[in-house]
RNA sequence: GAUUCUGUGGACUAGCGGUCUAGGUCACGAUCCUUUCACGGUCGAAAUCGCGGGUUCGAAUCCCGCCAGAAUCACCA
């Protein structure tokens, strides 16, 4: 077979570029068609994946809301179970009883919930810390783990020289008495290190701590604990005895890989195919909790749903869709690139989503009053959507008075004629602190500016809008834009939650309470 | 400083040795549609695939060197 094949190419490499086509025009000119190759947004295969064998996972720590970071590996991870008909597990990573707090659990499902993501599995690893303690006590047993009792600095010298400490030297009877210690009793500044290599180039191979106390209640387990995994021991022993087969992280951790596999070689078992992707990040825009904080603690923003913010509940807040978010995490894919997107990539995925499904309305920012002495009485029909007549209608009622932008009206001259949309044609007849204008017609114009408009029946209206939170390093004090306007009566009765379009303004959602409404801006 | 990873149009990404005269999305320009500066359609401009060598009949794709950027160097995950 393989001589043929080498004869075959030979033969056809003898041939000019010319006469291959030709030939190739003569046996199989369908190959010589070009296909437009479509994009779907479909995650690339995994590696040493089989259908109905695949399982995932998302190891949120209990610490805070989820952000579009969050989103990003809860999707994949989702996704691929999905793509696999694996299993896709939530598992809480609540291993450090001073970061985790009991109205984050629930929180963050919330979070998952209102994504679109359902889990088969849920459960906490600190519901396995009896299970960390045996395999802790094997891998003392086997010598490859020793208790160390040196201070925390002299520790951190000892990894920058490569020197091991005389703790290591302790002898296995001595180190589980130790250890048994550190759980049961009182004994205080004692963790528990893997004997990897102190002078192995990888310094995350210099002994890395498996375990520590912290005496602090736990949300969940109370005071039960006061030795705790590190995430180097806990996240490599969870994947393998939860089944998770593809494991993925991001890329910072890539370090730690040689850690996590040598852990779960000593203490024998599987070893999941870990694989990493490069971490969101969003241009003027913090991606992750270490950076929102203390925008939150300051005051610079006004919580965790601040639309500003690319936490899920301020994009929620701003009116981005769960599916929009979807569509612009699977875009970005799994590269391991450090890029920096724009945006605007979720903006223009949230309004193809968007933009046939909601009602347009009439907002009037920075209005202008406009007489039209001689304008007809009218009760107009106008529909909600250009395109899709199930949107439904409204009937407005005019009568002389009217409102506009005062920025449409300075760009307009007297006798100039525009046409208030849906309406009829108006001829400015003179422009002061309001406008006259004279009635011109019903027939359209095709050249002429058609102007969004109130009547006097209008609802007060302020809109916020977000802008980015940072101009290179700069906190952008301008951040959060207040606009205030005049919205069409009709708008005073939607309700929370729906997004609308304000014609020539863009895409806003709507906050109803109580009879208090007000705006958050989408996007264009 | 050490180690590891990454490097494709303005931004993001596809690409796994010939189907690449490098595809797609966003942004940009033009045009059609349009009683919105939205959506949609069509067209266009925009990439010497970081740089330099090598392997090969053939390289964005494999190898080597260099350069640049990022990450890690915690008893946080």
């Amino acid at each position: 077979m393989i001589p043929i094949i080498n004869t075959v190419t030979s033969e056809v490499n003898e041939l000019s570029l010319d006469n291959q086509k030709n030939e190739l025009e003569r046996i199989a000119p369908e190959l010589l068609k070009k296909e437009k190759k479509e994009r779907d947004f479909s995650l690339p295969e995994l590696p040493h994946a089989k259908k109905g064998k695949v399982v995932t996972r998302f190891p949120p720590e209990p610490n805070g809301y989820l952000h579009i970071g969050h989103a990003k590996a809860a999707i994949v991870d989702y996704e691929y179970a999905k793509m696999y008909d694996g299993r896709f597990i939530l598992r809480f990573d609540d291993t450090n009883p001073e970061n985790a707090h009991l109205e984050f659990y629930d929180a963050q499902k919330d979070d998952l919930i209102w994504l679109g993501i359902e889990w088969d599995e849920e459960y906490n690893t600190s519901d396995n810390i009896e299970k960390h303690y045996k395999l802790a006590e094997q891998l003392i047993k086997q010598e490859h783990a020793y208790v160390c009792t040196c201070d925390t600095s002299f520790i951190k010298e000892c990894r920058f020289n490569g020197k091991e400490c005389d703790c290591r030297c302790i002898d296995t009877g001595e180190s589980l008495d130790i250890w048994g210690e550190m759980i049961s009793s009182s004994i205080e500044g004692a963790i528990l290190r893997l004997k990897g290599d102190m002078t192995c180039d990888n310094t995350a191979m210099r002994d890395p701590t498996l375990f520590r106390i912290i005496e602090k209640e736990h949300p969940l387990q109370g005071d039960k604990y006061r030795v705790w995994p590190t995430y180097d021991f806990s996240g490599a022993v969870e994947d393998s005895i939860s089944g998770v087969t593809h494991p993925f992280r991001t890329k910072e951790y890539e370090l730690r890989d040689e850690c996590y596999f040598k852990l779960l070689d000593l203490l024998g078992i599987r070893k999941p195919h870990l694989m990493e992707f490069a971490r969101l990040s969003i241009e003027g825009m913090p991606v992750s909790k270490r950076k929102i904080k203390p925008l939150i603690e300051r005051g610079d923003v006004l919580g965790y749903d601040d639309i500003r913010l690319p936490t899920l509940r301020g994009l929620k807040k701003r009116g981005i869709l769960p599916q929009a978010i979807k569509k612009f995490v699977l875009e970005q894919g799994i590269s391991k690139v450090e890029s920096s997107v724009t945006f605007g990539l979720l903006e223009a995925a949230n309004r193809k989503i968007i933009d046939p499904i909601t009602k347009r309305y009439f907002y009037v920012s920075d209005p202008i009053k406009l007489v039209i002495d001689n304008a007809p009485q009218n009760e107009k029909k106008i529909d909600f959507h250009p395109r899709d007549k199930k949107l439904g209608n409204r009937t407005i009622k005019t009568d002389k008075t009217f409102y506009v932008e005062k920025l449409d009206m300075n760009k307009l001259k007297v006798g100039d004629i525009f046409r208030l949309k849906d309406l009829f044609n108006v001829k400015i007849k003179k422009k002061n602190d309001q406008i006259t204008g004279e009635y011109a017609g019903e027939e359209l114009i095709s050249d002429s500016a058609k102007i969004q408009w109130t009547t006097d029946k209008y609802v007060n209206l302020s809109v916020f809008i977000p802008h980015v939170l940072y101009i290179g390093e700069k906190f952008n004090k301008d951040s959060l834009e207040k606009v205030e306007g005049f919205a069409e009566e009709s708008v005073g009765n939607i309700k929370t939650d729906e997004i609308v379009q304000f014609e020539r303004f863009g895409f806003v959602r709507i906050e109803n309470v109580n009879n208090k409404i007000k705006g958050f801006f989408t996007h264009k």
